[in-house]
DNA sequence: GACTGATTAGACCAGTCTGTCTATTATCTC
DNA sequence: GAGATAATAGACAGACTGGTCTAATCAGTC
């Protein structure tokens, strides 16, 4: 065995410091929470801080990373549930209000986060990378649904989802996901009438 | 003629201290913002704004109090614009287009306050009664417009005007307000073929 | 010119922030 | 036990924060 595999040997203070960071950030703004906060809600030595991530940006970044892999995945599993085009598409905000139904919800990450930061800043970009993430499956899926024009949809539909996270938080209404989703039907059924799909049918 | 006659003699510092808030608050954000940027920008001395304001916080206070004015007078505007009822519905899209169309918007004020702020705050507080106004607008056209549950509507209606908002600061989608009227009209649209109004013209 | 009152620039205070550094302690392999 | 490694607590630096205070300057009325 060699001295050390650092690999397999996992360092729990990292986690403990995402951990850490992911209920402050999120529950208190980035900005607010300081080093101090983290380092003592995650029983670390401020050096342990430094030494793991280099710095509270980049801490900023590994939570967001984890925020981001968590809310797809959520939602792309919402989405596999089903399997007709026109559930598949209303599944994403059942899975957005499984997100609302967390008991400690206060809002998108990202939205919180961006709205923080400065123009460019860590913090938009990422923001920016999970918008796009959300508008191209809202892109596909209204695609797969047989829409005529999926980008307009998805533009709408994308207003929704926004709107619905933006309600869930301010308005403290989790039930914001259900709304969404039945407008979204609504909107969804409008652009079929409209489409091809309507001329086969009709 | 007596000496002073406050009223009519209108300090300047006051007005350029709040000119500076709304243009250094709203741009930057109310936390990043330090009072030595507003003096310097407003061209006024420290002691000014204490004496004035008193705060920081009342400062604060008074931004958002000329940004809720400002926004309400514009969407009211807009609505008194049409005459029908559909008109003046969808006329707050219009008149958000309006706000979006302002040369450097950065996204609703007050999601923007609210979300730098801790709960309960200040900011929080004003986000809310905005939030309020919006909503009892919409159900208010609502109802004149003949929907069977207003409330209802305006709720979805309400994701749209929150999605738009931030589409347009995050996507730098300025036309986000033409997306969300024409969602507007289809949801409006179906409300009224599923309502009376569809009873009495089928 | 003298008085009043507002405004000015800027020093100053106490607190917070991120980040560095030192010195000590615990852990683990030999 | 010896030695290497990593974690610990905490002092410290430098920059920033909101807010107070002093002292000088300016305006307008008598």
């Amino acid at each position: 065995m060699a001295v050390k595999e650092a690999s397999a040997v996992r360092p729990p203070a990292r986690d403990r410091l995402l951990a850490a960071a992911d209920e402050l950030f999120y529950n208190e703004g980035v900005h607010t929470v300081g080093i101090d906060r983290i380092i003592e809600h995650a029983g670390v030595a401020k050096a342990s801080l430094y030494n793991t991530y280099g710095s509270k940006d980049e801490l900023v970044r590994a939570y967001l990373e984890t925020r981001h892999a968590s809310v797809t995945q959520r939602i792309t599993r919402a989405v596999e549930r089903y399997d007709t085009p026109r559930e598949r598409l209303l599944a994403v905000f059942e899975g957005q209000g499984e997100l609302f139904a967390q008991p400690d919800y206060r809002g998108c990450a990202f939205a919180r986060a961006s709205a923080e930061s400065h123009p460019g800043d860590l913090a938009e970009q990422a923001a920016e990378a999970y918008r796009r993430w959300v508008r191209a499956l809202l892109t596909e899926l209204a695609a797969q649904a047989g829409v005529p024009e999926p980008e307009v949809l998805a533009r709408e539909l994308h207003l929704l989802y926004d709107g619905s996270g933006q309600s869930a938080r301010m308005d403290h209404d989790r039930a914001a996901a259900t709304a969404a989703r039945a407008a979204a039907a609504t909107l969804l059924d409008a652009a079929l009438a409209r489409g091809p799909a309507a001329r086969l049918s009709g």
